[in-house]
Order: structure tokens, then sequence, then C-alpha cells
DNA sequence: CTGAAAGCGCTAACAC
DNA sequence: GTGTTAGCGCTTTCAG
């Protein structure tokens, strides 16, 4: 089973209808400078012979491959995941077709190999779509090659020049913070994500901030650094059970973790949220169904790939007629706050849920 | 900012370094046919150049593109992400390229545009990473191009002459309902997953045969059809509890139904495990978490997706130099039981878990 | 060891 | 309307 198929090329189409290789190519792309006979000729010999272009030889003479190359990492996580499925989706649309590379960790600034990659398969654009962790973008400062291929970013750190697609984790955090505190929690804990991850330092700044407005001293025994993962949520309360137990509410910045706070609590027998307050970050699709259901911060991951992908198609097609893309480079996306159980002594009675608008919240 | 890369050709390497592009292709590829102090000087001016050879212009020429067509579905689901991160991480140390595509929907049988999108592309081989599901498998009766390009399935019902990676979900099925009855639960309900799907059906036969050997009689309200999602998992506990009233047990077809029952069993003050076992079935990262912690079965996605695309790749290969694959077409994986306290009245004391390897419970 | 010629499959530019 | 010529960037083949 040799792989080299024997498909048609234009050549031997062209035998066939007895015509040359321009008009069959003509045909292909719908080109108005065809007879009507010739066209529906040519069309029958291309059905007959099942006649499929090649997109290789067309890229390598338009020098256009409508192709993106996209960067990911931790697809096993459901993160990255709902990214790229947003990204496929809206590429599938565009008309494009996507190269996909998955780092083997968050923090690889290993990149060299993969521009050249992209570079050797003359992709069009790129989408970076690995969050901002250690120091993964500094192969930014001094790129390995200069890149003549445009190129969006989700999730970082704002910087001159570049397209970010990202969500407001501040914003997120804060309107977590401000729920917990009308809802008449105190003490309010935190366990964080890995601080090397930007958008972990975002939802910890909202913290800080919200607790130091309202005049409370913060302390190290207040949080606790965890990995995003449950088992390090798990060790994180532990240790804030015993080194902070004032404490009545815990903001871990993802459901996971928090579901390890709803775990120890109910292993405690600690009633959730009449004398515990729990909110996550993420809304896992399981999170309302966690025991009590799971106060969490709705990130619109789909649709920030989506942006992503439209947002390096009109800088393709721009750059394609040379003219400017006038539109602002980046977007922020804003969060929605879900309550559910474990942060509402309200709901708890009447098992439903509310899901905070910012624009209600913080006056939009 | 034109899109156009003006990045140097081989032309321009071989003028620059004073030799015919042969010897520069001779250089980028290996050949020993160079003389030492030629290879330097071309090498020094490839360095000076960033010269970067087209995979496009490449693969034209050898008929061969190194990349791999991936059909997936589904990906803000985390199996499907879990595998195809097996996928991207085996065909980047393979040497190939991944072009992705996500169908719209599981039973998507509009397969013609993707396969010719393949064959337009010149992939050299395609991994069909998607569930067999209600009627999305049609298209290989009458395949709608004749295929010469190789490609390998992921869990679909063995098929003649068709390499399929899949994983005995009837086995991991049978542990469950073993252990299950071995912990002494006595009547076991069922939340299949959509029936539709052939892995759901698999799980299912599995409850019914091993209820038949028990000699119990099956009845219609002893199951339920749920959808894959925790909500039709909370619908269907729902009917369950109040059609199935002896019921003392239940094996979910997934973690996701089985956590709404976890829910359900914790609304109703039921004690679980002591008098009512839940086991569900792909074990995702949280079900550890979970409260009690959840018993369920282990499926080695990111292992199933490597060896698809290790299969794709060696036949490929074989392809290649016109020799035969000699090893079996397909390849079933052995899932694990992994129990924890939803299901056993020994771990909710000790809070533990324990795996039971396949090979020491089916005699293997 | 090195280079010249030919061509992978297609389309842009121009002729007729 | 249609065909011819040239060439995208590379490798294969063959000559020297």
């Amino acid at each position: 089973m040799p792989v080299k198929s024997n498909r048609p090329t234009i050549k031997q189409v062209a035998a066939a209808a007895g015509v040359s290789t321009q008009t069959v190519s003509r045909v292909m792309n719908d080109r108005p400078d065809v007879s009507p006979e010739t066209r529906e000729r040519v069309l029958r010999v291309i059905n007959e012979m099942g006649y499929q272009p090649s997109a290789l030889a067309r890229s390598l003479i338009q020098q256009r491959s409508y192709t993106l190359g996209v960067v990911t990492a931790g697809l096993k996580y459901i993160g990255p995941s709902r990214t790229l499925s947003g990204i496929t989706s809206a590429a599938e649309q565009a008309g494009y077709s996507l190269l996909l590379i998955e780092l083997p960790s968050f923090d690889s600034n290993h990149v060299l190999p993969i521009l050249q990659g992209f570079i050797s398969r003359h992709v069009d654009g790129i989408i970076w779509a690995v969050q901002e962790v250690g120091q993964n973008r500094d192969w930014l400062k001094s790129p390995p090659v200069d890149l003549e291929i445009p190129i969006v970013f989700l999730t970082m750190e704002p910087r001159e020049g570049i397209s970010i697609i990202s969500v407001d984790n501040y914003l997120g955090s804060r309107m977590v913070m401000a729920h917990l505190f009308e809802q008449g929690y105190q003490n309010i804990g935190h366990i964080s994500g890995p601080l090397d991850w930007w958008e972990a330092r975002q939802r910890m700044a909202a913290w800080k901030d919200t607790l130091k407005e309202k005049g409370i001293a913060i302390k190290e025994n207040h949080w606790v650094e965890g990995n995003w993962s449950a088992s390090s949520g798990a060790r994180a309360i532990q240790v804030l059970f015993e080194k902070y137990p004032e404490m009545d509410a815990v903001f871990a910045a993802n459901d996971q973790m928090a579901l390890s706070v709803l775990q120890a609590a109910c292993a405690r027998n600690i009633r959730v949220p009449q004398d515990f307050g729990i909110v996550g970050f993420d809304n896992l699709e399981e999170s309302p169904y966690f025991c009590p259901s799971l106060s969490t911060v709705q990130v619109e991951q789909q649709n920030m790939g989506k942006a992503a992908v439209e947002r390096i198609v009109r800088i393709i097609e721009a750059g394609w007629q040379n003219s400017e893309v006038n539109e602002p480079l980046s977007v922020v996306f804003k969060p929605t706050l879900v309550i559910r159980e474990s942060s509402s002594k309200q709901l708890i009675q009447e098992k439903k849920e509310v899901i905070t608008e910012i624009i209600n919240e913080f006056g939009g």
C-alpha cells in the first residue's frame, strides 16, 4: 500500500477534457472568463476523475497557505482545550486550516523550532494560546527569528504593540471578594494558583487589594500557594485550617482547588455556606453538581479562542491588501460571577443560581 | 505589514555562498558528498541569512508532507482532549506535524470535505479520533473518495481490515460490576450513556450480562439513559430513586453522571458507601476529591493517542518502502478499576485507594 | 565532489 | 475565451 496517492493532477484533467491546464485552473477558481460549454465539460471531467487540486502547490505559488499555526499547552486540562475548541470552529468557518503544536510544558521557552516549523510551512498567522507562565515570554524581547508573520497571543500581560486576547482576571476576582463580603464573611483566606502564572498573580492581587481597602491586614498565614490541582488544594486548605482558625471563607484561584476545600469542609462537618463560604474560579462543567454547588467565575474561553482567530484573520487579510487594521490591538473579556450554594446563605435554601453580569455590578 | 515574508530562498543562499542550489540542498539534508570546506562555508551563510527551507516545496517534490491529519470532536470535554494531547506529543516526537479538524458534533457524517482537505494538503496519514456514535461510520461502507491514505481509528467497534485503537469498555464495566457484588451490593442500578454511542452500549452490556449471570432479572426501572452530562445524571438518579427503591448501588457510565448521584445521595442523607455504592467511569482528575471520593475506571486516553500515532507512522513508513506492516491491525487497551470510598466499605475508614489491575482480576 | 537541467502541481501574466 | 510561458522553492537525476 504505497503512500503515494495517484490522484489526478491538473495536467491529466486538462488532457482528458481537451483543454489547457489554465482553463482547468480557471474553472476550479470560478473565474468568469470561461465559456459555459467549456466550463461544463471541464466540470464533468473533474467530477469523473475526482480531481482535487493540491493546496500545497497553490500555497507555493500564491505565497499564501490559508493555514494558521496554533501553539497550546496543557491540553489535558479543560481550560486550554476549551480555548482550542473555539479556535477550531472559528478557523473552519474562516476557511483556514490549523497546524497544531502542544508545548511539553506551560513554561517552555524553547520556541525557535516551533517558529521555524511554522515559517517553513508558510503559515499565514500564528495564535499563541499558551498562558503567560514564568519566563515563557522572554523570547519576545529578542525574537529568535525576525517574524514577518502576524501573531496573536491569548492570556498574557499587556505589552506594547502586541495583539492580545485576554480575560480580566483581576475584575473577576474583585467580584468574588465583593460578593463574599456582601454575604457577611469577614476572614477570607486565599488559595492562589502557582505565582509564576500571570493569571494567578492577578487573582491574588484582587484578593489583597480588597482586603486592604477593607482595612484588613494581610498576614502570611492567610493564604497558601497551590498549583491548580485538587491535591494541592487539599494540602493548602489543611494548612489554612490550622494556621488561620478564624477563617470563615476561602477564595480559591480555581474550581479544582475549591473542590478540595469543599471536601475538607465536608470531612470536618463544617456547614457550607452557613459557617464557611467557598468560591472558585473557571466554572468547570461539574461545578454546579458539587455538594454544595460551587460559586465561581465564568470565563468564555471558547469565545476567546474564536476572537483570536477572527483577529488574526483580519490582520492577515489586511496585510494582504496592504491596508491597516484600525481597531484596538487587544481585547479584554469580562468574566461573570456565578453565585451558587457554596457562598450564598440565601441560595442554599432555594437551590438555584445567580449570575452576576459585571455590567450591573461594576457600573459599566 | 505584508504577510509575504521575505526570508531567503535556497537560490539566494546558493548565490551568497557561491555554490549551486544542489549543494545547499545537500548540506541541508546532511548528504555526505560535500567537501568539508564547502559545507562549512554554506553552513555559515545559512546561519547568517537565517535560511529555513520551505516544507511546502519539499513536500511537493517528495510527495511526502510529514503531516498527519487529525479529526476530533468535543474538545470541550476532557476525554477527547486527553487523547489529542497524547497525539500531539507522539507526533512531535515522530517528526510529524498535525493538521487538526474538530467536527461540529460527534455524530457528524459529513466527512467528504474533510477528507478532500486532507488529500489536498497531502497528509501522509489520518487519525480519526472521534468515538463511534450513531451513523458516524456509515461513510466507511462506501468511501466518498477512494482513500489511498492510511487511516487509524480510535474507539470504535472492530471492523474487518481497519486499524483501530480502542479500550475494552466491556471489560472495565465487568470489573465494576464484579467489585460491587463483592462489596455486598445486591440491587445495582445503571445510568447509561446515550445509547447511540458504541461505548455506552458496551458499558451497559456488561451491566446486563453480569446481572443475568447472577440470575437477576433486568427490569426497565433498573436503569435510565443519560447523555454523559452531570445534569442528565441528576435527572436519572431522581427517576431511579423513585422507581427502584430497593436499589443499593449505581453504576454510572461516566464520572460526571456519577457525581450527580453522589450529590443526590448527599442531599438525601444517604450514607455512601455504607448504604449505597457508587461507581463511575473515566477517572476525572477531580474524582479523587469528590466527597466521598469516587470509584471509577481508568482509561489511558493519552496513551491511546500515542499508540494511534505510532501505528499510523509505522504504516506510513512501511508503505514508503513498500513493505508490509506485519503486526495486528488493532490494539485494545485494558482499563483499570480504581476503588475509592464511594464503593468500598473498608476504604471509607482508611481513606486510601486501590487500583485493581485486570491482570490480577481476570486471570490474564 | 559539484553543477545543470528537469519537474513536483499549480497559477500569474501575457499573448492570441 | 483560451493557450503559452514562466516560475513558486525545492529535490532528483544525471553529467562531468
